[in-house]
DNA sequence: TGCAAGCTTGCAGTCAGTGCATCTTTCGCT
DNA sequence: AGCGAAAGATGCACTGACTGCAAGCTTGCA
């Protein structure tokens, strides 16, 4: 609603070229395609695929640009009473839910990026791009100083880890727990200071 | 001792591609710098430059490939009988006592990734390019499956995060302390589960 | 309806990165 | 020393990602 005709269109292409992309990487392999290829399925003129996609890493990652204010309005959103950790943890649900919408697609491409180390990287990179953002949230919320205090980028980083973490087990437990689940049973491990596990007894 | 002139020559190369690099992209920025640029001024072929690194964002960021090699080795050798935080940190304490002896090189590296984004994540992507290794043998402690339990995994990208941290606090507090003290205060924080910390009490 | 802003596109170019064939250097062995 | 094998350096030719620029269309809005 909120969105013109030219709003809308360009969401199209962006999706059309990201599932080009996939689907084309699929088949032939990340290296097995090009941009110009991905263009053509997208029925759209090479040149505008860089207006979409800084790379095509991006594009075969499906990397969206506004995640990062998602995420930052997600961590915004939660009670000022929370600690770090439990703010981050309440992110992290929610982005989990919301992306849980798109699984399907989500599992293709971690696959993709699973059995092909520079896709992989270039996805850990991303995640990277946004701790500073969340840090500072983190740093104004704690009073603390981003560039002075460990503590904000700490707690950013291994948030995000467990993010990533809960992605992995979600994918390698072949899909039979929700997205949020995994995120919760990181989280739950991190707020109990990662106790060493008893050997015997599988988590 | 144990090489030969040719390990040497090697390692010289090498060292001397990467100081290019690096002295280059600081008069002209990375995208100022050219493989040819860096090869010419290492006297070596350009094509040679690719024999000895993978992109030119790995020269200017000194890529070392038996990082991963040392790591692991340094892990592997903590006692048995410690927790997978605590051998994680004695791991830690060690590389960083390790790059201390590069400290002005990996000082001017940083300074570079720090205002280059793409270079900060090809930065962090070398850290994931880690992950997975030590986590297996974080398994093997532990008796978990690296697969099916997050802990492993959970906890190596937490100590990684760490170590990342330790770095960033040591390179922005003007490396008035040595990298193995940033690294001891961020896993300390770890140990003690990322407390909530008193907004007047730094650190 | 018409102007302005925003997209798309083609063009031309730079340069990273790769496979292959060849030449040179080093190593191990006698 | 000296020789054959292995490893490294180099040149060449090529693909294809990515960019800036200067038009052309489309959409939004008055």
């Amino acid at each position: 609603m909120s969105e013109g005709l030219r709003e809308r269109k360009k969401a199209e292409t962006r999706k059309a070229l990201s599932t080009a992309a996939l689907r084309l990487a699929q088949q032939l392999g990340p290296d097995g395609v090009t941009v110009e290829a991905i263009a053509e399925a997208a029925g759209v003129s090479p040149r505008t695929f860089f207006n979409y996609f800084g790379s095509k890493e991006d594009a075969l990652l499906g990397v969206n640009p506004n995640e990062t204010t998602q995420l930052l309005a997600d961590l915004v959103a939660r009670p000022e009473g929370e600690g770090a950790l439990e703010a981050l943890h309440g992110m992290a649900r929610r982005a989990a839910a919301r992306l849980e919408a798109e699984a399907d697609d989500m599992w293709a491409r971690y696959e993709l990026a699973q059995s092909h180390p520079p896709l992989a990287m270039r996805r850990a990179a991303r995640f990277s791009e946004v701790e500073r953002v969340l840090a500072e949230e983190i740093a104004r919320r704690t009073g603390l100083d981003v560039d002075r205090d460990p503590y904000p980028m700490l707690a950013v980083s291994t948030a995000l880890g467990a993010i990533r973490v809960a992605m992995a087990v979600w994918h390698d437990r072949g899909r039979t727990c929700a997205l949020a689940d995994a995120v919760d049973e990181t989280f739950t491990l991190l707020a109990r200071g990662l106790p060493s596990p008893i050997p015997a007894a599988g988590g």
